[in-house]
RNA sequence: GGGCCCAUAGCGUAGUCAGGAUAGCGCAACUGGCUUCUAACCAGUAGGUCGUGGGUUCAAAUCCCACUGGGCCCGCCA
């Protein structure tokens, strides 16, 4: 797309006898527009040539020839700085929006690729919290986006519905259980269920023998105990519904769901090819993945009883996945405290000699904390996920009070949209690395960089286009405008963010990190509120044409990028 | 003992991979702006040894080394 870059790039090169790719590297995009819309330093050829590079700027200014659509050049200190004709840059950038809508911003870069992206993977013995929501986000997040880029993606869930967690939660229901069932009680599957683990966890606490009676009762599913299987089947579908619920409230899809169930006894084949390869060992305290020598630590793969643990089903789930789905790529969602374990997956696939071992990759974050430490559901100490979206939710509705009197159906499906939105932008705008310290207050935030911040940007936009009741002329009103009166610094720097959209979504793909799209938006939305505020696009019953243009441009722009996000936009608000 | 991640104003955060022009922004504080295209907004004031110490470079928040502090992980939890 850029190929005003290009042109001047070669054009210097010309001027220096240089290599016009290098020379391109080396442009820059100055600190502010009124220095320009492209520069070129010129320390690195001052270097060369033992030159000032103050003097060197002036001499390529004096010698090159101005490319056509290059308005000016200018020299600043060590400097060649380059202005666009803005007029018919702006022509370009709205117009291209004006033409592809919806589609403003795809890429092909992953045309051709089918990925799938596992996340969410919850523990079928608890309610969804916090961590999932910010798992959720980023999962559906770099879903959005990847596909954006061209790839056929498949959203994948994995239940985590068998193991010793999940007897626990067994174990305490028919201790406390009493027979009863959700609706007896009248709250949802999950967290009926969720209950009796923490019930478990305190007996636990106080009598560890209990731990043996959770393996015991693992052992007796395993070996297809009837009793114990209905009861498990009966607990599963509570908490699965529940989980559904929220998936559904939250706005999280999956095109596949898979049950470690399916899964944790399908892991034979794989053993034994790893034992006949001596990558495998079989030891006291079950079979062994040796990788000491690749420096990681031995891996576990099936304790010494026989029964399985977490990491027999992804062996065999892993190479199922690219089996059926014919994979180019595998992305993992899941916390940086599992960095290690799938280092060692990996690991184990490679020296397997499955070709698809480079096609795997963990998409890591870091955890959300209670101000008093680790959230443990076992303990009960966690930010419950639908309790989060319901104080949303309500948070929304009263601001919705404060602006209008009277509470339509319309209000109550905006506020679902708003306090989802303050929830996903605020798990999404940082970086997956930097650990999340929770505070429910910052995270159901309106104001300053927050989802609905730039949900009101768009409705003040669209709100502009409805008053001006030219929507639908859009596209003629285009033919005869006149962009040279689009002249402003804040108008040239909202035409510039408008046409980097594309490159930041590229580097959102390319990187895994959906952070850089929620920069991009917030950046947006300030150009734009400045602007708002600076001038009047509708003046008495005179509108603005050109300034119109690009309102919509930058609404375009702001839902094309929501929706990468799995954020709602609001015609009004 | 080993490995990974993080450190930027009171708090939070961008910029770090691909070193360059005054280190952007939000919250909180203070001042000002709604008979106007929506004030969930905007303008302004104040607040910074970019964890510490070295090194590389004409130039370092950014690259390299060492250290300090915090988090996570290190064979039968997931």
């Amino acid at each position: 797309m850029d190929n005003y870059k290009k042109n001047i790039a070669e054009e210097i090169a010309r001027v220096l006898d240089k290599n016009k790719n290098e020379v391109e590297k080396t442009i820059e995009i100055p600190p502010s527009k009124d220095l320009g819309d492209y520069a070129f330093p010129c320390f690195h050829i001052a270097k060369e040539l033992k030159k000032n590079p103050n003097e060197i700027a002036r001499q390529i200014s004096e010698k090159i020839k101005k490319p056509e659509f290059v308005r000016d050049i200018k020299v600043v200190g060590p400097y060649v700085n380059f202005f666009l004709d803005e007029s018919e840059f702006a022509k370009a950038v709205i117009v291209r929006v004006l033409t592809e809508g919806k589609n403003y911003g795809k890429s092909k870069i992953l045309h051709g690729k089918t990925i799938m992206v596992e996340y969410s993977a919850p523990n079928t013995n608890k309610p969804l919290h916090v961590g999932h929501l910010r798992n959720d986000s980023i999962g559906m997040a770099i879903s959005n986006i990847l596909c954006f880029c061209g790839a056929k993606v498949i959203k994948a869930n994995l239940y985590s519905d068998r193991g010793a967690h999940i007897c626990k939660s067994m174990i305490g229901y028919l201790k406390y259980g009493n027979n009863k069932t959700p609706e007896d009680e009248n709250i949802k599957g999950d967290h009926f269920v969720g209950k009796f683990y923490v019930l478990f966890s305190k007996d636990l606490e106080q009598n560890p023998e209990l731990e043996k009676e959770a393996i015991e009762m693992l052992k007796k599913w395993e070996n297809k105990d009837k009793e114990v299987r209905e009861l498990w089947e009966k607990m599963n579908s509570w908490v699965i519904k529940g989980f559904e619920e929220t998936y559904k409230k939250f706005g999280s899809k999956f095109d596949v769901v898979f049950k470690e169930s399916d899964f944790y006894d399908k892991a034979g084949s794989l053993i034994e090819e790893g034992l006949k390869k001596k990558i495998f060992k079989e030891t006291d305290v079950g079979i062994v993945a040796l990788l000491e020598q690749y420096g990681l630590p031995n891996k576990v793969l099936l304790r010494k009883d026989g029964t399985s643990i977490y990491i027999t089903t992804d062996l065999s789930l892993t190479k199922y996945k690219f089996d059926k789905y014919k994979l180019d790529e595998a992305i993992w969602v899941v916390g940086s405290e599992q960095k290690l374990y799938f280092q060692q997956l990996f690991k184990i696939f490679e020296l397997l000699n499955y070709e698809f071992a480079k096609k795997c990759k963990h998409l890591s974050y870091e955890m959300i904390y209670l101000p008093e430490g680790r959230l443990k559901s076992r303990e009960g100490k966690v930010v419950d996920a639908d309790e989060l979206i319901e104080s949303a939710e309500e948070k929304a509705l009263e601001e919705i009070k404060k602006r209008y009197q009277n509470i339509t159906k319309e209000h109550l499906e905006r506020k679902r949209a708003i306090g989802l939105a303050a929830i996903k932008f605020f798990m999404l705008k940082v970086d997956p690395n930097k650990p999340i310290f929770f505070d429910i207050n910052k995270a159901i935030e309106f104001e300053g960089e927050t989802g609905p911040y730039v949900q009101y940007t768009y409705a003040r936009a669209k709100s502009i286009i409805r008053k001006s009741g030219l929507e639908k002329e859009l596209k003629n009103i285009f033919k005869s405008a006149d962009f040279s009166s689009l002249d402003s610094i804040e108008e040239k720097e909202i035409i510039s963010l408008i046409n980097e959209f594309q490159q930041v979504v590229e580097e959102s793909a390319k990187s895994l990190a959906p952070d850089k799209v929620c920069q991009y938006l917030l950046k947006l939305s300030e150009k734009f509120n400045k602007f708002y505020h600076s001038c009047k696009i509708i003046q008495s019953d005179k509108v603005d044409l050109e300034k119109l243009l690009l309102v919509y441009a930058v609404s375009q722009t702001i839902k094309n990028g929501l929706e990468l996000l799995n954020i709602e936009t609001l015609e009004e608000m």
